[in-house]
DNA sequence: TATATTTCTACCACTTTTTCCCACTAATCT
DNA sequence: AGATTAGTGGGAAAAAGTGGTAGAAATATA
């Protein structure tokens, strides 16, 4: 199913585990790292990527001033990463700069994704975005409810 | 598959490296480099680089103002350069320039092509260009979410 | 025109990084 | 408790990156 929370660390050689529950799930040995829309990572199974790329790719030009901005910001940042036998992934140094990565690591499985954030930033994350959250959940209730004739 | 974002230098003699996972990419020892529309240059393997001067060709004129200026700034300034057996390409000063690089580069592989910044043109191009990003991240997230059936 | 000087290019050797693999420890399941 | 799976750390081999040197080409000079 692709879910769950974990703290891991990066160890000397900057490589993280990926928890076996998601490791499991993700089945292969690569998956594709890219910088997400917050200050995060997103991890991906290869095959998820493409449909990503190919929704970006596909619908826009490099001469489009916004399809350039979506392709600098998600797609140029992509690398490959192979899983160890061991099960871990070494993250480029950029990468983990821009997502403000040092030691430690929160990772979140999202179904078809998985995040990869700095402890720290992913707190201040959720307090700063509390408010909009709420929001966010009235609003899917409404939807539900009235899709629901309610 | 042609991405990822890379910070190099160019030596004292005027050579930059193509890191290694784009350059794997890339196939064959020489690339064009031509101007890009933002302030960065444009790398591409010369049967990419066909299928650009092609679509620009086919769909203007030389008598239409504004494909004069897409030839002039896009295909005029292109140059071959060749790719050294450590993986290095030296840039002409003039394109150099045009892109405002002195030592340092930021490298963009974006699928297809590649772009050359330089560091600080790149980051003022992300601040100012921040808001214009999120925008066009929640388009591309309302198309995928409509297709959905969301 | 021959020689000297400079610039450019191709190649080589060293250093650093990355990758791959193995061995050990800890945790979980039966 | 023993067996199996998960996690941790380290070492050796390979690949990538860096700087330099020597040779060729071009330009200048006598």
């Amino acid at each position: 199913m692709l879910t769950g929370q974990y703290s891991n660390t990066f160890d000397e050689k900057g490589r993280l585990l990926i928890p076996s529950k998601i490791r499991n799930e993700l089945a292969g040995d690569k998956v594709i790292v890219t910088s997400g829309v917050d200050k995060c990572l997103w991890v991906y199974h290869p095959a998820e990527w493409e449909k990503v790329v190919g929704e970006i790719m596909s619908s826009t030009s490099q001469f489009q001033s916004k399809a350039r901005l979506l392709q600098r910001r998600i797609i140029a940042p992509a690398v490959e990463c192979d899983i160890d036998s061991a099960g871990r992934i070494r993250i480029p140094q950029p990468l983990r700069e821009s997502a403000g990565l040092s030691k430690n690591a929160m990772i979140l499985g999202i179904m078809n994704y998985i995040e990869i954030w700095d402890p720290e930033q992913y707190n201040s994350y959720l307090d700063e975005s509390e408010s909009q959250y709420l929001e966010a959940a009235e609003l899917l209730g409404d939807v539900l409810a009235s899709r629901n004739g309610g």
